[in-house]
DNA sequence: AAGTAGCACTCGAATAAAGTGAGTGCTAAC
DNA sequence: GTTAGCACTCACTTTATTCGAGTGCTACTT
């Protein structure tokens, strides 16, 4: 059978009312509203059609269709583009430059949720190799020593480290400059154990301390995949859709977004390399939780290697067009605020 | 009329069989499972009365009985203490020690929510005047600053900050010693705007990056009420009981812990300068979002004023015994970890 | 051959009616 | 004071009924 140009239009038109109402959509329906000027039962016969070949399907008989998943593909894949109609773009969606990257991606988790009024999921920019920046031990009382460690992309960590013996300004000023020497502009991947080992023997009897420093860089430097950090907002969202708010849907989703851990793999399975906008329908995804939902992903980049996913969960009607829309946008505005943040 | 032992024993019964069942409880149940040998007409007669009193509520004429929210109180005050069976404490609550605070406090959270099954609170110890222990610029970049404070029960907080011009190391070891010498040991109430204007001035050229750190340095010091940090864990807890997950329950108890906006105020209200375990049943907590529910907090102490609170929000047929128990667990086990920290 | 009107049919959802049973209050007897 | 007994209440369950949106099929029109 042939997927001709009435048949998409008909597909067309049943997915974008079932978008908006949530309802199953009926032959007639189509015929009053459609402005393609067919009966309802010429309609019925197409729609007999798609279901066929499998673009919808119905709950039960005697009710309307609904797209079935292999429907919403084609729709994101070819039919949407079409009628990319013409939407305020999303600049209003202010991004105060916050200078703590962490507070700025929680910031778009939360814009973006409000503004798409579905729940979002943001990554930290992840690396295989970030590189060190800065590391700096500070003494705060006669035990104590903080470290710094600044990598690339202004990430700082932090660690209070407890030290038997007091250590001298002139002692920690020898270790900080060691530590810069050694670390500063490797990434990930350059730094051995061979490397660590010799700075151990060097710092003498402060190899402990230097260890759980190392440590400390470690982890800043080479953000495990799986521990990387991620933000959401909105997951209250789902109860305005009823699909998902009913009981156990919503506490799968729910659960999913205190737990972190399976949106943490999700958003891994998911990071593309190809830069692009994806798109998840249903089962799609890699994640249980969520099978029941789509999610459309972006993944946005602040250069050199340093990329994140921002992630955008609703129900599988929901509103491709502006999603897209909207995490377009937001790309854009991401890349140029890491450019602001590198020529200033 | 007289609330005398048999009556108690029976409002007793009513109260731990509805803890259990959630389901009103009939006069017949309580003849033949309370051991008080009593026939359910009898029952029928007293719980008329501890109706009449306001203890107990009908949901509609032929139910049996529930609790009211003075029943509730009247357990918690009074009951509740007679019949503390002896339950395995909440010694295998493990709180590794974390060597940040946040990461410790997230634990705590995430434990007690596990251990009670109930969503749980816990707000970061606040106090009126934190003390400045500790202040560092450091160079990260040609335009970089990185500004670390540290105050009392080491608290870190570092900011980003640009600069327009180079300082050189020279600079930064004045600015350094200048910061750390006037706010050193000062907590909030010692910092004045003539103090604030006096070190702007010393710092000439550098004034607004000076600005800037004190800004930091203030809201470290200061930790505004409205703005401490709090931690929520098990909120899909919700789910385990009926009365909760109700559509609009759920949605707006979600939403209370995601925006935390709401949370905050409701742990604020309850910080409690007793130092006690309390108990807020329905429309006792000040808070919209958990009308429905009772909560129980406890405020920990990490010494010096620095004080922060624990709760536990559930139905109000919450089984308050086990999770007053746990609270104070959790409170024992919290000073002794702080002593520790105060003792190496 | 493509489109349409018409009609019988389906079946979930909404509404109504009937039945069930846990629970009550009251009274009278122990 | 306690209890057995009984009539009564009322949410909940079950069953039956209706309703209507929607379908598939057939026969008629163009």
């Amino acid at each position: 059978m042939d997927l001709d140009d009435r048949k998409l239009k008909i597909l067309s038109a049943i997915i974008g009312t079932y978008l908006s109402t949530g309802e199953p959509v009926g032959s007639r329906t189509i015929s009053k509203y459609s402005g393609l000027n067919l009966s309802s039962a010429t309609i019925r016969n197409e729609m007999s059609d798609l279901e066929e070949m499998g673009f919808i399907l119905q709950p039960h008989t005697s009710a309307g269709r609904i797209p079935s998943d292999k429907g919403y593909r084609l729709y994101v894949d070819s039919i949407m583009q079409d009628k990319m109609r013409s939407i305020e773009a999303l600049n209003d969606m202010v991004l105060e430059k916050a200078d703590r990257l962490e507070e700025m991606l929680k910031h778009i988790a939360k814009s973006l949720a409000e503004k798409t009024e579905y729940p979002t999921v943001v990554a930290a920019p992840a690396t295989k190799s970030n590189k060190v920046k800065f590391i700096q031990l500070s003494r705060i009382d006669r035990i104590h020593i903080l470290a710094v460690v600044v990598v690339e992309g202004n990430i700082v960590r932090n660690k209070l480290i407890e030290v038997g013996d007091y250590l001298s300004d002139a002692e920690l000023l020898k270790l900080n400059m060691l530590l810069n020497s050694s670390f500063c502009g490797l990434g990930a991947d350059e730094i051995t154990l061979e490397l660590i080992n010799s700075i151990k023997t060097q710092a003498g009897d402060y190899e402990g301390l230097v260890g759980k420093v190392i440590d400390e860089v470690g982890s800043a430097v080479c953000q495990s995949k799986e521990g990387v950090k991620i933000f959401t907002s909105g997951a209250n969202n789902i109860f305005k859709y009823p699909e998902l708010s009913e009981h156990d849907n919503a506490m799968k989703l729910i659960s999913a977004f205190e737990e972190q851990q399976e949106l943490n793999e999700l958003v891994n399975e998911l990071r593309d390399e190809k830069n692009e906008i994806q798109i998840y329908i249903g089962d799609e995804a890699p994640a249980m939780a969520i099978k029941d939902c789509s999610i459309v992903t972006a993944t946005y980049s602040l250069g050199k290697g340093l990329t994140g996913t921002v992630g955008i969960i609703g129900p599988k009607r929901m509103d491709y067009e502006n999603v897209v829309r909207a995490l377009k946008a937001l790309k854009i505005q991401l890349n140029s605020i890491f450019k602001m943040d590198n020529e200033e």
